[in-house]
DNA sequence: TGTCAACCTAGACGAATGCCGAAGCAAGCG
DNA sequence: CGCTTGCTTCGGCATTCGTCTAGGTTGACA
């Protein structure tokens, strides 16, 4: 079977979408709703979240999955198999480098989607 | 791990919630993981995403049911079905005036999760 | 009171998801 | 060269999800 070198060019969130005037302040259309959706439901699993904010949080940016592993009672594979979800979600990339593989944050998208939920407004109470 | 799935008693996120310390300043312990990620979940699919947007920028804060369902090709109990989704995920409220339904936006809630995954910091790395 | 309209609930079915163990690549070291 | 370690991909199950049709339940109105 030969191999391929381009694994993912996915991307569906780019960090030049033009997104997000705010969710409450005008009604999304159907196509930003599907572009959308997948990265929403990408952090909609605790595991992915937890995933997600570990590497938000990491010092350079840029997180081990030798460090993220051993966080969870899960089995390499499945862990492997949620950072792969993140990462079709335009949520976090990839890079090897040597003998480990480093997964970071796309910031720029995570602002984006927080920009979309935020109701420029205020709390509850009209 | 001992995880014990969370039996929704609905509102498991209160507008109280303190919650929300960002993604990308502080890592989110399993508890709040386990918490917020149903509303990411329930955001996680286009259809409701768009009822998500259409409710929370309708005129007075509320939009009918009957305004909502004939924007979709899907029958009217797959759309009654997804406004479960969201008010168990706690992001939208119903309320039943006479013959009508009226849902309302959980506007704290969105902020809440909009202050969760905004980066105080920057974009993605130049 | 009877009837109609709006909306929810119940049950079913195909498709997607989450999990694992086993196997396959890639990189470093004896 | 061959072995060990790190991570991904591959098949397999059990569970959950999205959708439908059919059947309530609530309220308005003649």
């Amino acid at each position: 079977m030969p191999k391929q070198a381009t694994p993912l060019p996915h991307t569906v969130l780019g960090d030049d979408t033009p997104c997000c005037p705010p969710l409450a302040q005008q009604r999304v259309p159907a196509e930003v709703a599907t572009a959308l959706a997948p990265a929403f439901k990408a952090l909609g699993d605790p595991v992915r979240l937890q995933l997600m904010s570990m590497i938000a949080s990491a010092e350079n940016g840029e997180a081990c999955v030798c460090d993220l592993t051993p966080a969870f009672d899960l089995s390499g594979p499945t862990i492997s198999h949620h950072l792969r979800t993140l990462r079709e979600a335009g949520l976090v990339d990839a890079e090897r480098r040597g003998t480990w593989v480093y997964y970071r944050a796309r910031k720029a998208v995570l602002n984006q989607l927080a920009a979309l939920l935020a109701s420029g407004g205020g709390t509850t109470a009209p």
